[in-house]
DNA sequence: AGCAGATGCTTTGCATGCAAAAATCTAACA
DNA sequence: TGTTAGATTTTTGCATGCAAAGCATCTGCT
């Protein structure tokens, strides 16, 4: 992918995730060019390239529409990602550690908690905390050995919201959120324990549960801005109401 | 993806693994569209199709390569599919399976005893049982009502042999060969009966043991046919000697 | 009045053409 | 003889243009 089309796709992509365009909304590549500012061309490689991604869906000869997710969907991505860290997690500790990837986990943790101590109110403590839980979790995965699984979870990865780069904070209850972060901290050290320890059932056992609980607070604080109508200020994504 | 684009990427994609081009040759968009009959806007367009699923690599202004794949990729992914599946069968399992299901897994494991009994020494035989091994593997992840599962597995199964659908039959041992299907069906068996039984934590068990022996046994047959130069009668795929 | 068919307009799908970047070749100089 | 700089050739990347496939409106017929 060239750099102008890499440009213009994640521009798309952009637009698309701060809800530019209405769900079901049908997209026309010369209303996308405009748009963007590009040719016809690049918005259709763009719109090809997303619509791969699962972001668009195209009908043959009749264009693409945005495509919206629902509540359950994301839930499940995170399960999966899930599934597929604890795994991780679990051939990480068969292998043993490295020293690299020692240092890389253990690094981690020591960011974590300078965050914690210093508050995490302001934007850019949250982007930091983001950024550090991102770090943890491919770490995990990079010294796991199995490339398939950096694959699957990039994959799955790409549906809004079920990446570990989007952490909803829960503002509203300072002190519920606080304790959201804890526990996950709590679960990144334990985990970090069980891979010196070279405890594999253990290490997978705490990274599932640790995804598990991640995506029911994902479908709790998502909910939260639903039902608040307030999903406008996250970093957007069309929600449908789950059917059943 | 329109027909003409798809007709062209299932055909590029069949000659890629039909070994028409080298391992690491680089692939031209003009000799692409000369040996597809199309214009070089669907050679470019198929090949970007292939670079997204991982079968060509492409480096800026440069063009695309073949990409070869080692063993151990190979066995990585199917570990991977199988740890997926093993989830499925978990979340089946608790959710319980519904009469459709049921009937497709039982019409599997059906199909299966219909065709050890009448001998799997014809290429038709073989074809019919690997159909019938999509068939339950895809009945286990579609009853599971996680879709992103399927998205995963789909995503690790476009590596070349590392989909339920590519079975490398041992020939060159009969009875070897017969008691690996047997296994085989001998843990479908089980697995249906663990899924009846609402038992997830034995029926993710059994899947994860499946996938892992796959994944060995794959590596097995294919270091087989590896050493015995045989590798070009498969369902080509290049592959390259595992760096360590 | 309602429905079927036709015609024009919109939108996508594909091909060709041009420009820029890379690879290769050549030649001159150290 | 080896190396480097320039020029040429090849190859990709992108834009524009044209044709075909939908979609809507309008008209004629029952």
């Amino acid at each position: 992918m060239s750099a102008q089309l890499e440009a213009a796709t994640t521009a798309l992509r952009a637009a698309i995730l701060d809800g530019a365009f209405a769900p079901e909304e049908r997209l026309r590549e010369v209303a996308v060019a405009d748009a963007l500012k590009v040719s016809r061309t690049l918005a259709r490689l763009a719109m090809s390239a997303l619509e791969t991604e699962g972001l668009l869906l195209r009908e043959p000869n009749r264009g693409s529409r945005v495509r919206a997710f629902t509540l359950d969907e994301i839930a499940d991505a995170i399960e999966v990602r899930g599934e597929l860290e604890a795994m991780a997690a679990r051939l990480l500790a068969e292998r043993g550690l490295t020293a690299e990837v020692e240092c890389r986990l253990s690094g981690c943790l020591t960011r974590a908690e300078a965050l914690m101590a210093a508050g995490i109110g302001t934007p850019e403590a949250r982007s930091d905390w983001v950024a550090m839980n991102c770090d943890f979790h491919a770490a995990v995965i990079a010294g796991s050995g199995n490339q398939a699984i950096a694959v699957a979870v990039h994959q799955v990865s790409l549906l809004p919201l079920a990446s570990a780069g989007s952490i909803i904070f829960d503002t509203s209850q300072a002190a519920h959120g606080r304790a959201q972060l804890q526990r996950a901290h709590e679960d990144h050290r334990l985990l970090f324990e069980a891979l010196l320890a070279r405890q594999g059932g253990r290490a997978e056992a705490i990274l599932r549960e640790h995804a598990f609980r991640s995506a029911e607070n994902r479908r709790h604080n998502l909910a939260l801005g639903w039902n608040a109508g307030g999903l406008n200020d996250l970093p957007g994504v069309h929600l449908i109401r789950q059917s059943a």
